[in-house]
DNA sequence: CGACAAGTTGATGTTACTCAAAAGTGGTGG
DNA sequence: CCACCACTTTTGAGTAACATCAACTTGTCG
C-alpha cells in the first residue's frame, strides 16, 4: 500500500522541477520517471531519517516536509520547508552531527533518485543547481527571521513558496496549496502561532492573502514583492 | 605591497584548517602552501566580488568578511560571517542571483586556492567537509536568529565563533580576537547596535564574557553551552 | 587640535510574547 | 446521526523584549 500508493498524475513534479533546471537527456527523463515507482509513505510528524533505509539523495514527491532545529525546552525552529519536487540529501548519522533533523509535516511520499553518469550530465547540472537553489533560500532564510516584521516574513514567505512550488509546476496565478498549519508557519517564521493568526487576519481584512482551508492565493504577487524587496531566486547557468 | 603583505606566521591557518578536515598528501599541503602568495590584499567595506579576478574557490587569509543582504530602506542582514581559514566559494555573476554580497568587514587577505586532482583525493574531501559544515552554520544561523533572545543569540554566537577559530588555530581557552563593531554584531544577530550595546554590558557585569578592544574571552565556554543547548558542528566522516 | 567612528546612556514607543479560554474543525465510534 | 475527542483557530488582556530617537562620551588617527 505504501508502494505506489501516490503514483497519480503530479506526482511527477519531480521530473518537471529538474527538467527545467537543466536540460535531460531522455534516459535521465525515463530514470526520473522509474524513480517514482521507488516511492514509500511516510505518516506525518515521523521523522525522514536515517531509519527509512534511504539512498543519499532522495526526492520529495508529494507531501510537505521541514528540517528542523529542536530546543530542549520545547522551542523549535524549522530551519527550511521542503517541497515537492525538492531534492532532500540524506546524510549518514556519522558524517556531519548538526542538530537537526528531517521531519514529515504532512504525510509524504520520498522516492530514491537515480545517481547522474558523470558530473558533465545534465541530471549532474540540475542536482548542482538544485543545491545551489537550496543554499540561496537558506540565504533569504536567515535575512526573514533576521531582519523582517511578522507582516513582512509572512509575505516573503509566501511569495517564495509560491515560486518554488510553481517550478515543480505546482502552482500558478498566485494561489497553491499550503498543508501547514498556523503553529507550522510559526515555527518557520521565528513568530508565535498567535502572532501569525493576528497577523493573517489583517492581510486577509487588507486583502492581500485569502486562506480557505489549505489552499493559499497571493492576491497581487508583484506588487506584494516590492513591497518586501522581494528578489526571485533565479539561475541562469550551472553553479561548476 | 598588495602582493605579499601579510605573509607571516598565522597565514597559514588555511593550512591548519584543512589539514584538520582531512588528511592531505605532501603534495597537496605544498600546493596550499604556495597559495599563499597569490595572496591579496582587500580594504574594509570593499565587496569581495567578481570584480577580483578570484578563482572560483579562494581562501580568507586573515581579517573578516561576511555575506550580506542589504535591504533599499537601508536593514542589513548579516548572512554568515566569513573568518580566516574560511572558504569563499564565488560564483559567477551569471550562475546565481539571489540578492546577497560578500564583503570584507576588515582588511581582508585571500588567496586562490588548488583544485584537487580527483573527487577521492584529501583536498577533495577537505573542500567537501569544509562545505558541510557552512551549511551546518547556516542552520545554526536560522535557529539563532529565529528562536533565541538576545542574550542567548550572543553567547551561541560566540561560542559558534571560538569553535570555528580553534578549528584554524586561532583561538584556545576561550579567548579570541573579535574585529567586529557593535554594529556588525547586530546585523548580523537581526539586532540593533544598542541592544547588543546593552547585552554586552550585562554579560560583562555577570562575568560571563570580556570585550576588550578586539579580544573577546569566555570565561567558562563548556558552562555558557549547556545553557542555550550549544551543539558543536562536528565532523567525522566526508559527506560523499 | 579637530574630525569621525564607535560605544554608551536615557526616555519613550511598539512589536510580539504570554497566559488563558472560547469557538471552530474534522475524524471516529457507538 | 450524534457524541466525543484531539487539534486548530480565534479572541482578550496584560507584559516583556526589543526598537527608536537623540544626545553625550570615548577613542583613534591625521
Amino acid at each position: 500500500m505504501a508502494r505506489t500508493a501516490n503514483l497519480e498524475v503530479g506526482e511527477l513534479c519531480h521530473l518537471t522541477r529538474l527538467s527545467r533546471l537543466a536540460s535531460l537527456s531522455e534516459p535521465e527523463t525515463e530514470a526520473l520517471r522509474a524513480a517514482a515507482a521507488t516511492a514509500r509513505t511516510i505518516g506525518a510528524r515521523k521523522e525522514l531519517g536515517r531509519d527509512g533505509g534511504l539512498a543519499r539523495q532522495a526526492v520529495l514527491l508529494s507531501g510537505w516536509g521541514g528540517r528542523v532545529r529542536q530546543f530542549p525546552d520545547g522551542r523549535r525552529q524549522i530551519l527550511q520547508f521542503l517541497l515537492p519536487g525538492d531534492l532532500i540529501e540524506q546524510r549518514d548519522q556519522d558524517s556531519l552531527l548538526d542538530g537537526t533533523s528531517i521531519i514529515a509535516l504532512t504525510e509524504v511520499s520520498i522516492a530514491s533518485v537515480p545517481s547522474p553518469e558523470d558530473g558533465a550530465s545534465g541530471l549532474a547540472r540540475a542536482y548542482a543547481i538544485s543545491a545551489a537553489m537550496e543554499q540561496a533560500y537558506l540565504f533569504r532564510q536567515i535575512a526573514r527571521v533576521g531582519r523582517l516584521d511578522a507582516y513582512e516574513r509572512l509575505i516573503d514567505l509566501m511569495l517564495e513558496l509560491h515560486d518554488r512550488l510553481r517550478l515543480a509546476g505546482l502552482a500558478d496565478g498566485g494561489r497553491f496549496s499550503l498543508p501547514l498549519t498556523q503553529e507550522m508557519l510559526a515555527d518557520g517564521l521565528g513568530l508565535t502561532s498567535v502572532h501569525v493568526n493576528r497577523t493573517l487576519q489583517l492581510m486577509r481584512r487588507e486583502g492581500v492573502l485569502e486562506l480557505r482551508g489549505s489552499t493559499a492565493c497571493l492576491v497581487e504577487p508583484e506588487r506584494l514583492g516590492s513591497a518586501v524587496d522581494y528578489q526571485p531566486v533565479v539561475v541562469s547557468a550551472p553553479p561548476r
